[in-house]
RNA sequence: GCGGGGGUGGCAGAGUGGCCAAAUGCGCUAGCUUGAGGGGCUAGUUCCUUAGUGGAUGCGCGAGUUCGAAUCUCGUCCCCCGCACCA
C-alpha cells in the first residue's frame, strides 16, 4: 500500500498550524535557543540552493526543540536593493529574457503588466514564500513575519533607529567613493545592469607629475609608482592631440599636459579643469622635465601608447619594464627616427637604465634579463612583453626589496624593505608632497544595458559604515572569540575577513529601501539594512500593530538597550516586548552560505558590536556550501534549477528534507542526488509499514540477541546526538537512519522476524525520534498510529541508556556473522548440496588466551617483531612458538575478533543454534575443540569456529 | 594575484600514520522471494589467479619523511567561494 504523502502533508502542516505549535513565547522556566538565517530576496520563488541553508536552521530548530529548549525560528523577506527595480523596468521595456524569466515559473501573459510596478513583486513572491516554507514543514514562528524597506513603516523606523545609532557612536562617516556610471542615465551601474563588462571595477592608479616649467607638467598614469626613482626619460605620441589645461588643487592652478580622453575622464572625477589649449605629441619631443628627486629627463617618441589608456603619455623605468627598455633600445638605434624629432642623439645613446629594485634571483636590471629569457627582438612582438609584462609585476610585488637609492628619497629609509609594503608609503608622500594625484580607471570595458559606455565617477557625499576603523575591528576579533562556529574550520576566514574589511559605502541612490534619516536623499543599501534585523523578529510581533506615530527612537532604546528612557507607547507594551528582546537575545545560531562570511556575516557581527552591549553578541554562525544538482553545478542556463513548490508533490517533503541534508556538509558544496531521493521514498514507505506491522507485538523472553540490538541502538543515539550537536546533519541521518536500518536488518534476520516486544517498541519509537527533526511528517503520522501521546515535534529527544552499551556484544555478533560465511564457504567447498549436520568446533582455550596476551601487547606496539618478542617471554607461550608466527601477522592484517573467554563463545553459539539451524536447515553441534578429536579442531579459532560438514 | 575550502572507486561521499581494496548510499550484475513493470532479501561489483586462500595496482600529479602514508612535509596542477556597494 502506497502512502498518501499529499495527504500527510497536509494533515500535519493543518494540525501544527492549529495547534500554533511553533509559535514561541518567552518562558523563564525554559532555556531558549534562537534559530535563524538570511532572509531570501524576493525577486523569484525559491529554489534548492534556499532549500539546503534553510533546513540546516530548521533540523537544529527541531532537534533543539525535542531537547527540551524553547525555540524561536522566524522567517522574514528581504525587499531591499535594485534588482526588482531594475527588473521591474525591464519588464515595461518588454525584454523578452525578462518576460521569459517570469513565464517561465508559471506567471501567465494576463498578469505580466502588473510586475511593471516593483512593489507588485513583493506582493506576489512574498505569499509564495511563505507557502512554500509551510509546505516543506518549516517550524517557523509566523506571527513574526515581515518585509524589509518603506513597505513596512514599521521595519522602516527600526532601521533608521539603527542608522543614527550608529551615526553616534561614529561608525558612519562620509567620504568619497569611486563608481561605475552610467554618464547618461545618471546612475550607478551595478554588474546586474550591465550589457558588458560584468565584475569590471575601478582600478586606482596614481598620476605622477613631470614638471615641465614652473606649474606646468606632463602627467603620466602609473600603478608602479615603486619604481619612480627609476625613470629615465618621458614617452608621448607623437601623432596624438594632447591637451593642456588649467586644473585646480585648493584654488592654487596648474597646467597639466594630458590626452584629451583622459582630460575628461578628470572631470568626471571631480576636478575642476579647463582646456586652455591643444598640442600635437610631436611638439614636446626633446623638452627635458624635472622628475620627483630632482634629475632631468628627456621626452622621447613613441607609437605604443593608446590615448585612451591612461593620460595617453608615459614614463619610462627600463629597468624594470621589459616593453619601456626595449623601446629605448629601438629608438637608441634608431638614426633616422633621432634625426626625424631633431634629437640630441649622444644624450639619447647615453640613457641608461637605473636599477631601483633588489629582485630575488635577478640582476639589478631584471627586464634585461626577461628580454632575454624570452628572446624578444623588437617592441612589436607584443604578446611576449604582455606575458613578460605580469611575470615582472608579481616577481617585483611579492619578491623584490628597494635598493640604495630608496635610502633618503622618503621619510622613511626603504632600503631593503619589500616593494609590497614602501609602496603603500610611496603613493602616501607622493600625494601628500604633490607629485601624485590619485586617479581612477576601469578596468575594462563596462556598458550598462542602457548601452551607454560607462566611467569612473568619484561620489563626494557617499556615507560609510566605518568597518575599517581599528578599534571596531578589535571589538570584533572579540564577538568573533565568544562565539561558537559550525564548522569550526571557517575561523580563519572570518578572521581574514574581519581584518580585510574596509569602509563600506553604505549608502545609494536608487532602489527599494530605507531612507537615511539624516540625509534623504540616500538609501540605505541592502546588505546595511540586515545586520541586527533578528533584534526585530523578538518584537516583530508585538510592533505590528502600533501606530506608526508612537515608534521613536526612544521605543527602540528602551526596547533594545535597556534605557531609561520614556516610549510614547503605553508602557505595558513596551515592557513587553523589552522582555521579548531580554529572553530571546543572543541569537544561538545564524546558518548561511560560505558566501556571505566576506560581507553579511561579517556586517552582522560588526553591527552587533556597535549597537548592542556584549551580552547581546551572537552565540553561533553556521556555515554551508552551495549546492549542486546530481552532480552538475546549480544554474539556470542548465536549467536544473529545482523550484521549491515541485519538491512536495515530486519528491515529497520527508524525503526532499533528508536528501538536501544527507547531500553534504560542512564547507563542501552539498549535491542533491534526485535517484537518491526517489529511492528513499521506497524507504520511508517500508519503514512506515514495518512500525504498523511491528510495534507492540512480540515475544516477551529476552536474548542475546535483543541485548546486542539494545546496545546498538544506544550507541546510535549517542553518535546521531553528537553530530546533530555539531550540526553535522548528514553523519547525524547516516547513523539514524542508514546504520540503525542495517542493525535492524541484521536483528530481523537473527530473530526469525521474531522481535522481543520490548526491544523492537524501542527502537521503532527511536528511529522515529531520531529522524523527527528532519522527516517530520512520517514522524508525526506513525506516531499518531503508535497512539503516542501530542506531537513527535515536541516529543523528548531520546537518551541513550549507557548501562546498556556492550562491547561485548559486538565482538558476539561479529563471531556469528564470520561463523556464517564460513559455513557457506565450507558448504560450496564440500559440494554437498544438502548437509545433514554441522559441527561447529570452538577453539581450545589456550588459544584465547594467546589471543588475549597479543592483543594487550598490541595495544602497546603494533610492531611485529615485538609483538613476538613480548610474547616469548612467557614460556607457557614459547612452546607454541610456530603458531604464533602464523597467528600475529593475522591479527596484525585483519581484524579478528575474540571474546573473553571459550565458555562465552560457546554460550553465543549455542544460542545461535537454532538461528543456524535455519539458515541451513540442517542440524548442527556445537563443542569445544578439547572434546572433539576431529581434525577441523586445530584450526578453530578465537572469534572464528572450526566447521565441519557432513 | 590574494584569503579560505577542496581533489578518494561508475557516481555521491566516509576515512587524517598500521585493523584499508577502502564505511554508507546510489548505480550495475547474479540468485532467491508464486508474483506483474522505481518492491523486498542475499551475494558480488579495480586487475590477475584460485574451489576458498593469494598476488598486483590504487586515494589529482611529482618528490620526501617513516619499518609502514589516502592520512605527515615540500613542490606542482585542477575545482569551489570571496575579493566590495552586488543581493
Amino acid at each position: 500500500m502506497a502512502l498518501d504523502w499529499q495527504k500527510i502533508q497536509q494533515k500535519w502542516q493543518d494540525r501544527w498550524s492549529k495547534e500554533k505549535i511553533f509559535e514561541a513565547d518567552p518562558d523563564k522556566n525554559r532555556k531558549k535557543f534562537f534559530v535563524n538565517a538570511p532572509y531570501p530576496y524576493v525577486n523569484s520563488i525559491l529554489h534548492i540552493g534556499h532549500l539546503y541553508t534553510y533546513m540546516r536552521a530548521e533540523a537544529l530548530a527541531r532537534f533543539r526543540r525535542m531537547q527540551g529548549y524553547n525555540v524561536l525560528f522566524p522567517q522574514g523577506w528581504h525587499a531591499t536593493g535594485t534588482p526588482i527595480v531594475s527588473a521591474a523596468k525591464r519588464v515595461k521595456d518588454k525584454e523578452p529574457k525578462q518576460l521569459k524569466l517570469l513565464k517561465d515559473i508559471g506567471i501567465k501573459d494576463s498578469e505580466l503588466k502588473k510586475f511593471e510596478n516593483p512593489e507588485y513583486w513583493i506582493e506576489y513572491f512574498r505569499p509564495k514564500a511563505v507557502e512554500d516554507f509551510k509546505a516543506l514543514g518549516m517550524s517557523v514562528d509566523w506571527r513574526r513575519e515581515f518585509i524589509t524597506t518603506s513597505l513596512n513603516p514599521h521595519y522602516d523606523k527600526f532601521i533608521q533607529w539603527q542608522f543614527n545609532k550608529l551615526k553616534r557612536g561614529n561608525y558612519v562617516i562620509k567620504g568619497t567613493f569611486p563608481v561605475v556610471w552610467d554618464p547618461v542615465e545618471n546612475c550607478a551601474i551595478g554588474d546586474h545592469d550591465r550589457a558588458e563588462g560584468e565584475g569590471e571595477t575601478p582600478q586606482e592608479f596614481l598620476l605622477i607629475k613631470h614638471k615641465l616649467s614652473k606649474n606646468s607638467y606632463a602627467v603620466s598614469a602609473t600603478l608602479r609608482q615603486d619604481t619612480i626613482l627609476g625613470i629615465t626619460n618621458l614617452y608621448v605620441h607623437p601623432q596624438i592631440q594632447y591637451a593642456e589645461i588649467e586644473i585646480n588643487f585648493n584654488a592654487h592652478p596648474e597646467h597639466w599636459i594630458i590626452s584629451e580622453p583622459a582630460a575628461r575622464r578628470l572631470e568626471q572625477q571631480g576636478h575642476k579643469i579647463k582646456v586652455q589649449r591643444k598640442i600635437l605629441g610631436k611638439e614636446l619631443i626633446g623638452q627635458e622635465t624635472e622628475e620627483f628627486g630632482g634629475r632631468k629627463v628627456l621626452i622621447l617618441p613613441a607609437t605604443f601608447l593608446d590615448p585612451d589608456f591612461g593620460t595617453g603619455l608615459v614614463h619610462s623605468v627600463p629597468s624594470d619594464s621589459a616593453d619601456d627598455l626595449i623601446a629605448l633600445k629601438d629608438l637608441q638605434k634608431d638614426e633616422k627616427k633621432l634625426k626625424e624629432f631633431k634629437l640630441n642623439a649622444e644624450k639619447v645613446k647615453a640613457i641608461r637604465p637605473i636599477a631601483v629594485l633588489k629582485t630575488q634571483g635577478y640582476s639589478d636590471i631584471p627586464a634585461e634579463d626577461f628580454l632575454r629569457k624570452y628572446n624578444v627582438q623588437s617592441q612589436n612582438e607584443r604578446e611576449k612583453l604582455e606575458k613578460i609584462k605580469k611575470e615582472l609585476y608579481k616577481l617585483s610585488h611579492y619578491s623584490a626589496a628597494f635598493n640604495h637609492l630608496y635610502q633618503k628619497a622618503f621619510s622613511k629609509n626603504l632600503e631593503n624593505v619589500s616593494v609590497e609594503k614602501g609602496k603603500e608609503i610611496i603613493k602616501k608622500e607622493l600625494i601628500q608632497t604633490g607629485w601624485a594625484v590619485p586617479y581612477y580607471e576601469l578596468t575594462g570595458k563596462v556598458v550598462s544595458r542602457y548601452l551607454n559606455e560607462c566611467i569612473v565617477k568619484i561620489v563626494d557625499d557617499q556615507w560609510f559604515l566605518a568597518y575599517g576603523n581599528e578599534r571596531w575591528k578589535k571589538q570584533v576579533h572579540q564577538a568573533l572569540k565568544q562565539l561558537t562556529l559550525y564548522p569550526e574550520k571557517s575561523r580563519t576566514q572570518f578572521e581574514y575577513v574581519v581584518d580585510w574589511l574596509n569602509n563600506w559605502a553604505c549608502t545609494r541612490e536608487a532602489g527599494l529601501g530605507t531612507r537615511l534619516p539624516w540625509d534623504k536623499k540616500w538609501l540605505i543599501e541592502s546588505l546595511s539594512d540586515s545586520t541586527i534585523y533578528m533584534a526585530y523578529y523578538t518584537i516583530a510581533h508585538l510592533i505590528k500593530d502600533v501606530p506608526l506615530e508612537k515608534i521613536s527612537d526612544a521605543l527602540f532604546d528602551f526596547v533594545f538597550l535597556n534605557k531609561k528612557v520614556k516610549p510614547k507607547v503605553e508602557l505595558s507594551l513596551a515592557k513587553k516586548m523589552r522582555e521579548e528582546f531580554n529572553y530571546w537575545y543572543p541569537v544561538d545560531f545564524r546558518n548561511s552560505g560560505k558566501d556571505l562570511i566576506q560581507n553579511h556575516l561579517a556586517f552582522f557581527l560588526f553591527n552587533h558590536t556597535a549597537i548592542f552591549p556584549k551580552k547581546h553578541w551572537p552565540n553561533g554562525i553556521g556555515v554551508n556550501g552551495w549546492v549542486a544538482v546530481d552532480g552538475e553545478k546549480m544554474s539556470k542556463s542548465k536549467g536544473n534549477v529545482i523550484p521549491l513548490r515541485e519538491m512536495p508533490s515530486q519528491f515529497g517533503v520527508d524525503c526532499a528534507r533528508f536528501t538536501i541534508l544527507s547531500g553534504g556538509e560542512e564547507l563542501d558544496d552539498p549535491n542533491w542526488d534526485s535517484s537518491f531521493a526517489i529511492a528513499l521514498k521506497n524507504k520511508l514507505e517500508q519503514f512506515y509499514e514495518f512500525c504498523a506491522a511491528n510495534y507492540g507485538k512480540g515475544r516477551d523472553n529476552q536474548l542475546k540477541i535483543d541485548d546486542w540490538m539494545e546496545s546498538q541502538l544506544q550507541e546510535i543515539i549517542l553518535k546521531t546526538t553528537e553530530a546533530m550537536e555539531k550540526t553535522l546533519f548528514r553523519s547525524a541521518l547516516q547513523s539514524a537512519y542508514f546504520e540503525l536500518s542495517n542493525a535492524l536488518k541484521w536483528y530481523a534476520r537473527r530473530t526469525k522476524g521474531a522481535y522481543h516486544q520490548k526491544t523492537i517498541n524501542s527502537v521503532i519509537k527511536t528511529q522515529l525520534l531520531l529522524l523527527a527533526p528532519v522527516t517530520p511528517f512520517i514522524g508525526e503520522e506513525v506516531w499518531e498510529q503508535l497512539g503516542q501521546p501530542g506531537f513527535i515535534s515536541l516529543a523528548a529527544w531520546p537518551k541513550a541508556n549507557k548501562k546498556l552499551i556492550d562491547p561485548k556484544l559486538d565482538l558476539a555478533e561479529e563471531m556469528i556473522k564470520n561463523t556464517l560465511t564460513d559455513i557457506e564457504a565450507v558448504i560450496k567447498l564440500s559440494k554437498i548440496e544438502k548437509p545433514a549436520k554441522i559441527i561447529l568446533i570452538v577453539a581450545p582455550s589456550w588459544k584465547f588466551q594467546l589471543v588475549d596476551k597479543i592483543i594487550s601487547i598490541m595495544q602497546k606496539t603494533a610492531n611485529q617483531k615485538e609483538i613476538m618478542d613480548g610474547l616469548f617471554k612467557e614460556p607457557q607461550f614459547k612452546r607454541y612458538g610456530q603458531e604464533i608466527a602464523k597467528i600475529v601477522p593475522k591479527l596484525l592484517q585483519t581484524k579478528i575478533n575474540t571474546l573473553n573467554h571459550p565458555k562465552e563463545e560457546l554460550n553465543y553459539l549455542q544460542e545461535a543454534k537454532s538461528f543456524f539451524e535455519q539458515e541451513f536447515s540442517c542440524a548442527f553441534e556445537i563443542i569445544t575443540a578439547e572434546k572433539s578429536d576431529h581434525p577441523k579442531a586445530k584450526t578453530a579459532f578465537p572469534g572464528k569456529a572450526g566447521v565441519v560438514v557432513v
